[in-house]
Formats: structure tokens, sequence, C-alpha cells
DNA sequence: ATGTTGATGTCGCGG
DNA sequence: CCGCGACGTCAACAT
């Protein structure tokens, strides 16, 4: 529909099919509150609606919306004098985004899938790799545990090496930061405490910031770099 | 347009406004090799590329897009024999998405805005409310710092008590999680390292997780409970 | 460009 | 539901 009346697409809206994603482009204001507060002027933007609740209002740039409502969120369609208006309603938390529209545009409903698609190359990738080699790691190296619960997060592996020392391993699928020496710093810490023994702790990652490598070594803790490939892993031993 | 040939839909897409916002809606199938890999089987999406490069196709559910390029990505254009070839392409990391249409259902060029939208109730409104209120906190706390610099992350506030101890305060806009208390713990022995004597530490946040407030208190650290408002905080003493 | 943190993070998993 | 952590996080900001 183009340049549709505030009636018609009001209608239009309403008697859309439960499972189409509808597109509008409008001259509009939109105003959020909830966890945040937030608001645009009065312009021309793009909202994007998806059947699970999803209410999205993009502008020119960027991947994220400007103005947004989670799935799960309902939404209301209502003519107030000349302007439609659109209120999506978060119950839980409280959350309501409304967006009054001037001058329509374009309206457009559309079917489209919904698929689960895998992704290739998480960190859960590299762990599944990790545990069924576990020599990577290095010689005589023995797994114990994988997504080892300690209350305080996950352990990605805990293992034993060639002396019997317990090791605690975490593993980033991207550049580490001081926030992964520090994961692996609490796991040690937490299993020297239970145990009663210091553990050893390494960190697996393709790269680490210069300042979370100095972190890391002030801390007595391991690094192995890593070249992620499709199927496998290299040890790098040159940094 | 509805329904274009897809030597129709080349020509339009390669005419359209540098500045428009294209929507495209059509039979496709999608390949994505970069950070990770992943891909759509033939399938019913919607396409949404910005004239800032972004690239992104959209299923039926979910605020993410199911495969994406970020801004800055350039956009490619062809014939290949029936099809219509669409390539994103963003340079550093190397990443490509690849759409293959088969039939067009819908595609249209949009003009959109831009704005920089402003959001009221971040850490960062919170943080400046504290510095003005530093009483908050509690009586004759100073600040001396914001934003402090450690070469380990930033100290929301570095400040100084009553009797002169130096305290570390930092501030979460929600729930705070175990790493929110490994970040505190992270300043604090930063600076106990640097001055050679241990400053406190100070949590605030609206809420905290019942392990993250026991692992808070296992390392003689502090927690101030606060109720958040659009322009102000209240300390929350029940918990 | 690198590095770090915040986010209305979102998303998925597991208890 | 809560809690926890990964994410192709993204996005802003400082160096």
């Amino acid at each position: 529909m183009i340049k549709p009346s505030n009636e018609e697409a009001a209608r239009f809206i309403r008697a859309r099919s439960p499972s189409s994603v509808l597109l509008i482009k409008a001259i509009m204001r939109v105003d959020y509150e909830g966890r945040a507060k937030a608001g645009l002027e009065a312009g021309s933007y793009l909202i994007m609606t998806k059947p699970d609740g999803t209410f999205m209002v993009h502008g020119s740039k960027k991947e994220k919306p400007l103005i947004w409502n989670p799935p799960g969120s309902r939404l209301y369609v209502e003519l107030q004098g000349n302007a439609l208006v659109l209120l999506s309603i978060r119950s839980s938390p409280r959350e309501r985004v409304m967006v009054i529209i001037d001058e329509l545009e374009f309206l457009g409903s559309f079917d489209v899938e919904h698929v689960d698609n895998k992704v290739v190359g998480t960190e859960s990738d590299i762990v599944d790799w990790l545990v069924s080699n576990p020599d990577f790691i290095e010689q005589g190296f023995t797994v114990l545990e994988r997504e080892f619960e300690t209350g305080v997060g996950k352990i990605d592996i805990l293992g034993r090496d060639s002396t019997g020392r317990i090791v605690v391993i975490e593993v980033k699928r991207s550049q580490a930061g001081p926030d992964a020496v520090n994961q692996l710093k609490r796991y040690v810490d937490h299993i020297a405490q239970k145990r009663g023994e210091r553990p050893r702790g390494i960190l697996v990652s393709p790269d680490i910031s210069s300042s979370a490598y100095f972190y890391l070594k002030t801390n007595n803790l391991e690094y192995i770099k890593i070249k992620r490939n499709l199927t496998s892993l290299r040890k790098i031993t040159d940094y």
C-alpha cells in the first residue's frame, strides 16, 4: 500500500495475517519508556514488526533500531483524531513504545519464514575440538569435566595435567580482554578454595590484548594462542 | 515495486539514491563467511540495507537479523543467469554475505532520517548524579576522580571516605552479576598494588544476583542497593 | 587503528 | 521464571 489513509492503514494492520511481518514507512514521532527512556522527534523512519511481537523503529544508520520493544510485546493500533497511533507493550518488565504517525508513505505486510540457523565457528566448537584433542593443550592432558559448574559460572574445561595437577581452561573465540582473564582467575580461585590447592589456569584464544596479557601473567596464569580453522586449531608460539 | 523482474530490480538498486534504505522481500538463499560461517536454506526473508552499508537479512522472529554485515560494508549487485545476486563485503575483518535471489516479491527504496537519539537512564546518568550528590554514598564521601584509568579498565568513581581511606566505586544500571564484582575486585587490587594500601570497594546497583552478592562479601567488598528514578536515587537498606 | 566498557544489550541454556 | 555467559555481540569513547 502506497500512501494509504490512516483509516485504511488501521484496517489493514488489524486485518493482517498474524504470521506476517509488517513494514511501515512514515513521518512519525516515537516515545519509549521502560528500562530507560528515549524518544524521536517527528521525522521519517521505518518500522518493522514481527509476528513474535518484536517491534523496531529503524533510522538510516546502524544495525540496531533507534527504538524497539523485544519479542513477546503486544501491538495495539488506534486512530486518535487525524493520527494513527501504534502502541507496543511489553509486560515484564513494563515497557512501552508509542508511535504517532502523521503521514504514511508505505505500508506492507509480508509472510516471512522462521528458521533456526546454525552458526559454525563458535566458542563451543573450539571447546568440542579441544575435548576431542586433549593433547593439543599439552602432552598428557586429560579432560575431567566440560562446563563444570562453580556457582560463580561454568568452567569451559576442567582437566588434569600429566603431573596430576588440576587445570582450569577458559576459551575465547576472539580476542581476550581483561574480563576473560578475570573470569579464569575467578574459577581458579574457586577451585583453589574448594580443593585447598591452587590449580593451573590456562586461557586459550586467538588473541589477547596486551594489558590483559600482562594482567594474566601477574596472576600466574598461562596463555595458549591458537589459530582457528573451521575444523581444527593450530598453536601459535610466536607472540 | 511489486514482483519486478531481476533485470528491473538490478537497475533499480543501482540507480537508487545513495541515501536511501532498501527493502527487499524475496525467495533467496544466503551465505555468510567471516568471523564465523552460517547460511540460510532457500526461503522467504526480508532484506534491509542502509546507506551506511548495514546489510541485514531478517526472518519472522527476534530482533536480530539472521545474517548481516555491519555498517561500512559495500554492496554489489549482479545478474547471474536467472538469479539476482547481492554481495555485501566488509573489508576488515574480511566478511562476506552473499544472497542469491530466485524470486522477487517486493523491492522498495525509502528516504529515512538519521538522528542521534538521547537515552535517559544510563549508567553514566547514575554516575553523574552520584558525583553531584557524594553524600549519598555516605556522610563525608568526596569524589577524587571520575572514569579513573587503571590500565585494566576505568573506575567509575574514585573517592575518599570521611576517614581518608580510598574508595573504589563501580556502578551498574541493572542487576549486577559475578563479572561486575570481578570488575570491582580488579580495580581494588590495582589500586592496592599501586598505593600499597587496600582501598574499600563499593558496588552500587539496583539489584545483585545472590551468588554475586556472596562472591562480593567473601572478597570484603561492599554493596549499596539503589532504587532508580529518572532524576534521583534512593538507598534500599532492606535486602 | 587498538583497547575497553556499556547496553532498554539480545539470545540461548540449564536449574 | 532466575542466573549465567556467549555473541559473527554492537556501539561509543578514549588513547
